[in-house]
This record gives structure tokens, sequence and C-alpha cells, in this order.
DNA sequence: AAGAAATCTTGACCCAGATCAAGCGGTGAA
DNA sequence: TTCACCGCTTGATCTGGGTCAAGATTTCTT
């Protein structure tokens, strides 16, 4: 068993302060010696493939994860085997901080392609937050920012319509890639149809309808998995609800 | 003005310690000594009333406030001056959390019926958790909930239909309010069907037409604001889609 | 390489809930 | 006390997108 050699050598390449996602994850703002005590709680899996789940709804939570190469999503059961999919998760973002609170995962992480994972154990991160006022504060920051994630989903399925919530997802998406030094405009998509849908609140029917009618508006060109966004505006547009959403009245106080 | 001689005293009296709320709020599960330096940094301002602001979008971020007597709506402006509520907050519940990452409130407070309210300077509480582990524990506890609660509402918003969504929200309110000691089949609505309907993307009319059918079904009382719930159990097996949500098939690996 | 099983697309139809419209209290200002 | 306004209810109608159905592709098995 050789790969055994190979897994730990692998382990030191990949120290996270040589990861190109520093800027965007956790050591984010840490000085030099920080990013090394990080380092020493961190796990590096081997690989882990499609369908492999990264924990289950109900299991104890004992890790964060964050995704260092590939993609996972997350999703929660509805009523009788029905799952809400919660997001979909990119290089550098952080699963499982929802399960702080009770201790348990609320729900399910499953992996979309074949992906390289870090695992932070919450119990030892959290002493090291204790010592490194610039990662607490940059935890605080984290969650924070999954709050106002949230936030902006709960927008989108309040109040945007069909073709309002399938230009924001591409939008996102893009958006996130570009950080991420990969084209904007030109990707692969790891999920299903019927996943994008289940996020979207939409019927897999309707998502397959729009990516043709975007494709006919010259909006963007499709190829199966294959995604290029043609007219990154118009898409914006969309989003902004030049085509009206619903309720766009005030409440008085 | 004799006023502020009788705020101030009020200011005593109202300390943490003293507060029925300690076991749902941020002292929750903290050393008696380590309330007093929470203490020393919680503002306490004269009651608000409704339709004040706490904050508005835009508004630099400084402080972390929470109910400790009445109610708060928080609400985003969708495109074109239109709004989606975002939470109802009770007393003991934190509002700006969703703040902390950008520095900026992405969404605006308002009080629902006089409130007392107690302001938190965010940075003099981060520098305090960062010297008290159960605190800071605390505080990862307190944003890590946010975002379950989120996910609940993504759930809610993206697979239950109306009787579902109005059924989870008469619940929640209900628990809520039992966990603050008061009746859990009896209350007071302080938000009008409008903001109920907002909150849960429905229409006014939807939201009236369910509450006389509710009603009608032997499911609650309805008289204006005031609420009486009849029948517990039928509203906990609506919630858990008895009449059938969207999308029960899974999807595979 | 052939068959089986998903995934995706497209068309036809339908319905939950939005929108439009009208009327009814309740509440507050003068 | 009256009037005006706002919040709420109820009815009538409309429609975005869900559901059902049928193929077309693609992908997994063996």
């Amino acid at each position: 068993m050789s790969q055994r050699t190979v897994i730990s050598l692998e382990s030191i390449r990949v120290a996270c302060k040589n990861c190109t996602l520093s800027s965007l994850c956790l050591p984010m703002g840490l000085a030099q010696e920080d990013v090394e005590r990080l380092d020493d709680i961190v796990k590096r899996a081997r690989p882990l493939h499609r369908g492999d789940f990264l924990f289950r709804e109900g299991d104890k939570f004992r890790s964060l994860y964050v995704v260092k190469t590939g993609s996972v999503k997350t999703f929660a059961p509805s009523q009788e085997g029905g799952e809400q999919v919660l997001g979909f998760h990119l290089p550098g973002e952080i699963i499982g901080l929802d399960a702080i609170d009770k201790d348990v995962h609320a729900c399910s992480a499953r992996i979309l392609e074949t992906s390289a994972i870090c695992e932070i154990p919450f119990a030892r991160l959290e002493d090291l937050t204790a010592n490194i006022p610039s990662l607490q504060h940059q935890m605080y920051r984290l969650l924070s920012k999954e709050i106002s994630q949230d936030t902006d989903m709960l927008l989108l399925l309040g109040k945007k319509n069909a073709e309002e919530r399938l230009a924001a997802f591409l939008l996102s998406l893009s958006q996130r890639l570009h950080k991420r030094g990969l084209s904007p405009l030109d990707f692969y998509l790891s999920m299903s149809r019927h996943e994008i849908g289940n996020y979207l609140g939409l019927a897999v029917e309707t998502v397959s309808r729009l990516f043709t009618r975007f494709q006919e508006d010259g909006l963007m060109q499709v190829d199966r998995k294959h995604i290029q966004l043609l007219d990154l505006p118009a898409l914006e547009a969309l989003v902004k609800g030049v085509g009206q959403g619903r309720d766009k009245q005030q409440q008085p106080g």
C-alpha cells in the first residue's frame, strides 16, 4: 500500500499557507504564525466521490468541513421522504455551521463531483479562536455571512418569479467562480436540473424550459451541463426584477 | 426633568442578572460574575414605539439589539420599493447578527408595539467573548441557531403550500411565547395580516381566507388580532404535510 | 455492445393562489 | 360626532408554474 505515503506527502503540500483559497477561507486575514496553528488542527482526507456523504442528518456534530476542490450540496429532509436542497458549496466555502447550536446535523451533505475536503474539528477550532482574536473575528464574519446568504435566499423564494430565480442562481454561480479565479462566463454545472429546481423552489420542467428560453433569448448558451453566459447585463436586469416581482408596496408604520 | 432619574433607576433594576429572559438570551449558561461583566456593556434606552426604527438598511453596524419586551420586525428591501419581511422578533431574541460580516445593515428593524430594547455594542461584546469562553460559545450557538432558523424558513418557502405555511407560523409563535412563560394557546398578534403574508410569501387575501378557514374547521378562534389555538395536534399535522407538499421524491446520488 | 435506467426536454392541461374589485368595520383626527 | 383612512374580509377572475405524459438523450450495467 504505497498509497499511504502518497496521501501523507499530499497532506504536507496542501497546508493552508499554500492554499490558493486562503483569502476566501478561514485563514483570511490571519498572521502567518496563526495560519500555522490553524493548520495543525485541519484534517485532510483522500478525495471523496460523487454521492459520498460528508455527514447525514441526525449525525452528531463534530467538525466543520471546507470544500478544497470540487463541490458539495447540502439538503434537509422535508416531509415524507422529500428533500429541500439548501445550498451548493464551492471551494473555500464552509459546511456545517448550522449544527453548532443543536450539536446534531439537521441537514445532510453529499459530494456532487470528486472533491477534496478539509475537516476542522470544531472543539479544537473553538479553543483556537479563544486565543486568536483575528480568528474569532473571522468566525463571527463567516457565521454572519451565512445568515446574510440565507436572507438573500429568503427574498428570492418569497418574492421572485421563476426566471428571476434562475437568473439569480446563474449569476451567483458566475460570481463565486470568478472569485475563485475561474471563468465567470463559461463553466460546468455539477448539479442536475432536478437539484437546481429543488433549490430554487421550481419544478424540473420549469428549469428546463427556462434554460431553453434563456438560450433562445440570447442570454446564454446551454449544452447539457456546459453553460456559457452571453449577456450578463441582461441577466442582472432580470434579477433586479425589471420583469416585475410581487408585492411592491410598503407597509406603513 | 426628573425623567432622567427614573430612567437611571430603571437601568439598575433591569440588569441582566434580574432579567427573566436570561435563560434564553446571551447570559444563558454564564457564571454570575460573567453576567455582570456583560451587564456593564449593555445599554438600555427608554421604550420605543410602534414604527420607530432600531436601524435602517445601509446604516453602519455598531450594535446588536435584544428585545426585552414587545416585538420587532426585520425586513429587507426588494426591488422597486417592495420589502421582504425577514422575521418577527420576540423578547430574548437578538437582532443584527447578519450585519457583522459586511459591517453595514442589509435590512431594517422596526418596532411593532411599544418595546424595551437592550443594545449591545458589538466591538465591546467581541472583546468580552475573547476573555469569556462560555460567552464565546454562546455567541457561536446564537449565530448558528439563526442559520438553522433561516434554513427552516427556506424549507417552508421552498416546499410548503399556503395552509402549511400559516400553520407553521402560528405554531412557531405559540412555541416561542410558551418558552417565554406566556400562553401558547391564547395571544395577540402584533403584526398585520399584510406583514404575515409578506413574511410567508403569500398575498394578504390568502392569509385572511386561511384564518377564516382554520376557524371554520375548528382549528382556532380569530377575533381581529386575538388568536386562540383550539387544536394544536391538527395544526401540527398540517405542518407535517399530511395535506401533501411538493417534490416528495429523492434525488439519486 | 446492448439493454436498462436516469436525466432532460417538450407539449397539453390544470389548479393554488395571485390579482382585481367591492364593501365592511375600527380607529383616530378635528 | 363625523369623516376619512386603513386594515381586513369576501367574491370573481386570471395565470404562472406545477403536474402529467411521452419521447429523446445520455449514462450506467453487465
